[in-house]
Order: C-alpha cells, then sequence, then structure tokens
DNA sequence: CAGGGATGCGCGTCGGTGTGCCCAAGGAAA
DNA sequence: TTTCCTTGGGCACACCGACGCGCATCCCTG
C-alpha cells in the first residue's frame, strides 16, 4: 500500500494533536470528514498507526538529567544476554535499551532527577544488572533534537 | 502540586489510550465520569501532560535500523557548537541529538531504511554537518526497551 | 462543629461518528 | 471512441455517546 501525500499530512497532524476529530483534520488536509475517516481507519488497520499516546512533561516530575550508559558484559555468550536483559527490562530509570554492536554490548537511555539522583539509580539499578564487567555514564547536556518520527517519513509524497 | 495514585494511573492509562474518553478512563481507574474530567483538565493545565500524538510503526515504513553517532567537533567554541546544532536539526533522518559531556561532543540517533540507507545518510546529512572533525557510527543489534515514560514516574503514590 | 475540597449522580445539549447514496475521474476492454 | 467498472470523494442524515454543568453528599481538617 501506497501513502499519498494527504495520507502523509494525516499522519503529521496525528503525530501532533492525536484527539483532534474528523472535521478538524479534514480541515487542515483539505477532505471531508467522511473521507478522512475512511483513511485514517485504513492508517490504522494497515498498522501506520500503532496507537494513540499522551506525552507527558519529564521535566514536571522532575527528571531534566538524561545518562547515556555503556555497558559491556563478561560475557557474550547467549545466557549472559538474557540474563541481563530480563533485568534491565525492570530497572524503572531506563527509558531505552540497545543491544549494540562494537565494543559496548549495550547502550541505555537513562533518566534522572539530577546527578545526585542518577548515582542512586548507578547503585540500586544498574550496578546490579547480572553479568556486567563495565559500565561507563555520559551525562547529557542538552538535548538538541528530539522527534518521535524522523521528518524523513513525512517528506515523501507519492501520489 | 501533588499527584496521587489516581492521577498515576490516569497517566498511565492515557499514556497507552490517548483516545479513551472520560467514562472509559473513569471505570479503569475508580471514578465518575466527572471526577475523572477534572482531574485530567488539571493534569493538562499544569502541564503534566504535554499533548496527545499517535505512534506510528516506523517498522511500517522500512526504517528497521537504528544507529547510534558519536560526533566529536573541531572546536568547542559557542559559534562552533551553534554551527552545528543549526544543521543537525535539519537533518530528517536524525531523531535525537545529545550534546554530551566527555569525549564525544554530540551523540545523534539515527533511523535508516537499512545498511547501504544508512550509507546514504552519513555521505547527504551527516558529512555535510559543519565542523565535524570525528564520527564514529554504531549500529542497535536490537531494541531491548523501549518506553517514553521511565516507569519510575508511575511508581510513585502519594496521597 | 464548621468549612473547604473532592466525589458522584442526573441531566440536557452538543458534537462526533458512521452509513447510505450519488458523483467525478481514471483505466481497461470492446 | 464508447462503455463499463473501479476507486475515491463529497453530501446529508440519524443515532449515539461524550461532555459539561449544577447540586447534594461525604470526608478530612482545622
Amino acid at each position: 500500500m501506497a501513502l499519498d501525500r494527504k495520507d502523509l499530512a494525516i499522519l503529521a497532524e496525528l503525530t501532533t494533536n492525536a484527539r483532534a476529530s474528523h472535521t478538524e483534520l479534514a480541515n487542515k488536509v483539505g477532505l471531508s470528514s467522511t473521507a478522512l475517516a475512511r483513511r485514517q481507519k485504513a492508517l490504522e488497520d494497515d498498522g501506520y498507526i500503532q496507537d494513540y499516546q499522551a506525552t507527558l512533561d519529564l521535566a514536571q516530575f522532575g527528571l531534566t538529567t538524561t545518562v547515556l550508559v555503556r555497558i559491556a558484559l563478561e560475557s557474550q555468550s547467549d545466557e549472559a544476554l538474557k540474563a541481563f536483559e530480563a533485568e534491565v527490562v525492570k530497572c524503572p530509570s531506563v527509558v531505552r535499551c540497545f543491544l549494540m554492536s562494537g565494543t559496548d554490548d549495550y547502550i541505555l537511555i537513562v533518566l534522572a532527577r539530577d546527578i545526585q539522583d542518577f548515582e542512586r539509580i548507578h547503585r540500586m539499578e544498574l550496578s546490579r544488572l547480572p553479568r556486567v564487567a563495565r559500565v561507563q555514564s555520559s551525562f547529557a547536556l542538552r538535548e538538541v533534537v528530539n522527534r518521535a518520527v524522523p521528518n524523513v517519513v513525512f517528506g515523501e509524497a507519492k501520489r
């Protein structure tokens, strides 16, 4: 299935106003509400739209510090990876975790209130992860770009 | 303003079903629809909820490859940082960009269709960024954790 | 005991949503 | 070229549900 520029406009708008009504969206895209409803339902049924979620302002919760954590394991055996991953998913301060190629085995993105809070997270969450050989943390001083969807998705219009 | 466990339950539910109606949410949280409407509006007005956005399945768009890119600049002067950041925000394949402490100046998260596509991105987007001294790319083999909101937010109930 | 804050119920209004039908455009086949 | 068929769009309508309000109640606190 190919998406035309109106589909992309719908997606672009929904990634900002997920609660927009059919008529509201229709006006912005340049369609009637019924045509838009059909397209939106198709986008959902075809899996382009996964779900609709509220975005929280993490700064309101005091989570202003982002830390990138590089982790190397003692062993790259399947058992070690499984054991590590089974625990890392439980860490409440971890928002992302990638299994990486290269020298580092895993890279985590951790959210903390401040540096002292990260010390606590390091002690209570990260240092308790199994099979870890080395942990290296880098603090993000500022977030320059933060997009849920790359702009490249909306750039191409086909029909 | 302090949030009680019902507020957290509302937020937890809205981060999954942003389009849920008041009555629907009220049933899940254990409130009447009117009480829930008041709380939800308060959460919005107080800035806890930033906005509501549709989540796209990036795999449906062919974006299955995540790359972490470490970039060091020729100079850490304010002018060099400004010049770099002004251009990196235009890169359509970049979803995140952090100014970092430590040896690396910036860390980017880039989404590509595949490794060949990343070669194109490297050539067309990354290598054209100004003041770059060194670019180092690491491919993510798998994504173990991907959360928009850390679980630590929902963990604390106060009232 | 009094008062403020939050809740729940009921109501009316409003708007969204879904359906049926018709129309226009484009492509294919005769 | 004509005709048929398919695809997508728009209009109108009716139904259902959401939403917001007012008021009584409850709890907690001072």
